[in-house]
DNA sequence: CTAATGTCTATAGCCACTGTAGCTTCAAGA
DNA sequence: TCTTGAAGCTACAGTGGCTATAGACATTAG
C-alpha cells in the first residue's frame, strides 16, 4: 500500500491532482489508514498511470472516463475505445494543421521586422490589418490552445 | 459610432467577449450613449481587430496587452514587439513538435487495433503501459493544448 | 521526544471566455 | 403613437484541468 505521495511519484502525477481526480470521480475513493490518510494499491497505480498517459496524449478527462469504464469491461468489443482514440487523433490533426499555418504567418511576420521603430513594425502592422495575412484560419472552432 | 453588437460583428468578436476585454482593462472603457449603451469609434474597431487577430495567432492576453501598449508608442524601436512575436513563434514550434509526436503514437495505437475485444485492445494496453510508447514526450511543461 | 516532513480538508485562483437571469433601451412596423 | 422584439445593460456562475494557500493532524527519522 502506497501513500498518496509515493503514488504520485510512481505515476508522475502531483498529489493535489490525484485528490482532484478522486473528487471528480475519475478515480474511486481511496482506502484510508487509521489516521485517515489515503492508501493505494498496485491496481490504483496502474489506473493512475493510465490516466496520466492518456492526458499526455491529450485526451480530455471525459474521454478518459470513458476509456476507463471500457477497460473495466474487457469482454466487450473494442470498437468504442478505437472510436475514442480515432476522434482524439482527428482532433490532434486539426490542431496540428492550425498550428502549422500559424507558424507560417508568425515566421513571415518576424522575418519582416527590419528592426526599425514601432511605426514601421511589421509585427504590429500585420496584427492590425488582416489583409496582410498569408493564411486563412478557417472558421473559429475552439482554437484556444494551451 | 458603433454599438457593441455592430462592433462585434465587424471585428469577429462576441459581444460578451468585448465586455470582458473592457472589464480586464485590455480595452479602454467605452463611451456611453444617453441610454448607457456602449459606443465605439473606428479606432476602437481597429484595436479590437488587432486583439482578435493576435488571439488567433495564439498570443496570450498579457502578450497582447504589451503589444497594444507598444503600438500606442510608435516612436520607440520595435525590438520589444519583435521579441514578443519571436517568443510566440517559439511557443508554437514547441507545441507543434509535441503534437506531432502525439500524433505518431496515436496513429500507431489506432492502427494496431484489430477490432477484437477490449481485453486485446492495443489502445487500452498502450495507455496502461508506458513502455509500449514509441515517442518520448519530454518533460511535462504546460502541454494542455486547446 | 522532538522536529521535519507528509497528509488532511476546504477554499480560492488561474486563463479566456461563455452562459444565465432579470432588467432597460432602442428601432421598426402597424 | 403604440407596440413588439431585438439588442443592450449588470452581476454573477460555470467551464476544464488543475494549482496554491491556510491551518490542522499524522507519520517518521534522529
Amino acid at each position: 500500500m502506497l501513500t498518496i505521495g509515493k503514488l504520485g511519484q510512481a505515476a508522475g502525477v502531483k498529489v493535489p491532482t490525484i485528490r482532484y481526480y478522486e473528487q471528480i470521480g475519475l478515480l474511486p475513493e481511496a482506502e484510508r489508514s487509521a489516521g485517515n490518510q489515503r492508501l493505494y494499491s498496485r491496481k490504483a497505480l496502474d489506473r493512475l498511470t493510465f490516466v496520466r498517459h492518456a492526458r499526455e496524449l491529450g485526451f480530455t478527462l471525459d474521454a478518459i472516463r470513458d476509456l476507463l469504464s471500457l477497460s473495466d469491461h474487457p469482454d466487450q468489443p473494442c470498437a468504442a475505445a478505437d472510436a475514442i482514440a480515432k476522434a482524439q487523433l482527428a482532433e490532434i490533426e486539426k490542431r496540428l494543421a492550425r498550428l502549422a499555418s500559424l507558424k507560417v504567418e508568425l515566421k513571415r511576420m518576424v522575418a519582416q521586422c527590419a528592426g526599425g521603430s514601432i511605426a514601421d513594425c511589421r509585427v504590429i502592422e500585420v496584427l492590425g490589418n488582416h489583409s496582410l495575412c498569408a493564411a486563412e484560419h478557417g472558421p473559429r472552432e475552439s482554437e484556444g490552445d494551451s
